[in-house]
RNA sequence: GCUCCCGUAGUUCAACGGAUAGAACGCGGGAUUGCGGAUCCCGUAAUCGAGGUUCGAUUCCUCGCGGGAGCACCA
């Protein structure tokens, strides 16, 4: 690899000169013309030695002397040792891009578990299940890409309150034997206004509550028993339209009976009783003080996290643990993690809590049939017919595909963690930052590779300048592990855009088919369409043939 | 009250402590017999405030202002 080869060379540099404490290292300079790679190590170290930073930059560029691979070095700004590479490295390069391009090996061996699109059963897919499912899916998929042995697992929330209000309501309107997804729906919707309207319905309501809990053979346990496998095969079918898969599911009727033990078995070391609760003391750490078992004894959220982890680790003992989840959500997982960690170091080192931005609307309202969170499939269908009427496509399958690439490109487009403003006229985009823009641009792409059937025979003429589109793609490899690095889809889909950006510019310009250079040029398109279609499949974005 | 996160063009987002703060949408102009106009090109416009650290700060630290979130028996 050539970064490293720079970096070595650096170094020595360095030493030859007897510079100390500087920290050689390169970087993409955001500007293209800046060159291809940048040092500031004459910047930082200029003062060490006593010198201008443009002088130390003289000295280290004489120092450095030949290096394979790279054409030009030239000093620039206050200091800046940039780097320009031959047109070989590039061409050689672009033509050695196949199917695998970006894949890594650093995360080579590691066992790593992705928990994802914790629906609620019994409560509908809404919105923000989308959106961590979309985030979910692509960590899952960099971590893959990078060389992981990935699972992926669901951890659904099978059995509260909620779900004890959607059966109530199922029973009393005897809705059970045509029992369907909307009909749960509606029931949840109804269950939980008699739950605040009527007294009689909330005693009924805590009744079947209790008897869920205890597994209690009736007509409650019945329609659960029932609702629960329907509710977990919509799950599968949602989130298989949206692209994902599951290899396992943990129920939270599972992680419970187990948190409890362990919660009990811990105390008081790591628990401690309070006011006939057994609570974990976070504010000894920093942290909020939390409750893990009732002063019924009955494990709340905090107890079944901790009997999920056990589960996890003795299911699957992974090198790591990713829990993708809202951000509303980081400070209570700093204390799970925190008393987890207390009961089972591995179970703490070994745990990662992501959290994604929470979403915000702007702007246009959509219908929502249950409350006032819009639903996955509501949105879904919107954002189709917005698509297909604003580029007049009639495939609905290309519909579907552009639609999901507009919605998971909104969600995917910033950093994590800050919240996602979400505005219906603007977020459905289908032009510029877009998904579709990457879609169309990968289309464009296959439709010149298709048009050329002849393969060449590899006597290529190629051009003297090197264009941007061949200098970015050389950078897709850095910047998936960036991402997987950090956990940040994010940089792809910013570097995604990029990479299109200029290779639209370069394809207005250039002619492909008939030029001299068509055989190279064709290579130039060749690598981008891979790059382009490994990039979106990153994002959980299908790159469609046609569009 | 305590704790955490955020504050960049009119709007939605970028910028691993570096060079002239990048895009997109919007708005105003323009392009193509050359392969898909869901495209391309030109213009317009921004770092909340005050200190500090640093050769260098949108980025780190402190304070202030503004916004969001979390703080015991819900999930």
């Amino acid at each position: 690899m050539i970064q490293e080869d720079l970096i070595h060379k650096i170094s020595s540099a360095l030493k030859a000169l007897g510079i100390d404490g500087v920290e050689p290292m390169i970087e993409f300079p955001g500007d293209l013309t800046h060159g291809d790679f940048a040092t500031n190590v004459a910047l930082a170290g200029a003062k060490v030695a006593g010198t201008t930073p443009r002088e130390l930059a003289e000295k280290l560029v004489a120092e450095l002397g030949e290096i394979e691979g790279v054409e030009k070095v030239n000093i620039a700004g206050p200091g800046f040792i940039n780097f320009i590479l031959s047109r070989e490295y590039f061409s050689k390069k672009i033509q050695g891009v196949g199917e695998t391009w970006g894949r890594g090996e650093k995360l080579k061996g590691k066992n790593i578990l992705v928990e994802y699109a914790q629906p609620n059963l019994f409560k509908p897919f809404h919105i923000g299940h989308l959106l961590n499912t979309a985030v979910g899916e692509s960590l899952s998929r960099v971590s893959q890409f990078s060389g992981a042995t990935v699972r992926n697992i669901s951890y659904p929330s099978d059995i509260s309150l909620g779900v004890a209000k959607a059966i109530w309501s199922i029973l009393k309107n005897k809705k059970e034997d045509d029992l369907t997804i909307d009909a749960m729906g509606e029931a949840y919707v109804d269950g939980t206004k008699q739950y605040e309207e009527s007294e009689e319905a909330k005693k009924e309501i805590n009744a079947i509550h209790t008897a869920l809990h205890t597994a209690e053979d009736g007509d409650a346990w019945r329609v659960y028993q029932k609702g629960r496998a329907l509710n977990v095969e919509y799950f599968n079918h949602i989130t298989a339209r949206l692209g994902s898969s599951f290899d396992h599911m943990f129920f939270e009727s599972e992680s419970g009976v187990i948190g409890k033990e362990i919660v009990m078995r811990h105390t008081p070391e790591v628990f401690q009783e309070s006011e006939g609760a057994i609570i974990f003391k976070g504010e000894d750490y920093g942290l909020h003080t939390r409750v893990f078992l009732t002063s019924q004894g009955l494990p709340v959220y905090e107890a079944k996290d901790i009997g999920l982890l056990s589960l996890k680790f003795e299911k699957y003992n992974p090198d790591l643990s990713i829990v993708v989840t809202d951000v509303e959500q980081k400070q209570y997982f700093e204390v799970v993690k925190k008393a987890a960690s207390l009961i089972n170091k591995t179970w703490g080192d070994n745990s990662l809590y992501w959290q994604h931005g929470r979403l915000r609307f702007a702007g246009g309202k959509v219908s929502s049939r249950y409350g006032n969170v819009p639903l996955a499939e509501d949105l879904l269908e919107k954002v189709i017919s917005i698509v297909s009427e604003k580029a007049k496509e009639e495939d609905p399958a290309v519909s579907e595909k552009v639609a999901l690439a507009s919605l998971k490109y909104a969600f995917l487009r910033g950093g994590s963690g800050k919240n996602i403003v979400f505005d219906f006229e603007k977020s459905v985009a289908v032009e510029g930052d877009s998904g579709p823009y990457l879609q169309y641009s990968y289309v464009r792409a296959r439709g010149v590779l298709d048009k050329v059937k002849n393969a060449n025979d590899g006597s290529f003429n190629v051009p003297k300048e090197v264009s941007n589109v061949e200098r970015l793609l050389t950078r897709f490899p850095s910047v998936v592990a960036r991402s997987a690095d950090e956990y940040e889809p994010h940089y792809i889909t910013t570097y995604l855009t990029e990479l299109a950006s200029a290779f639209n510019s370069w394809y207005a310009q250039e002619k492909v088919i008939g030029s001299k250079y068509e055989a190279y040029y064709l290579q130039v398109v060749r690598a981008f369409a891979h790059t382009m279609k490994n990039g979106l499949w990153l994002l959980g974005i299908e790159a469609p043939e046609k569009m």
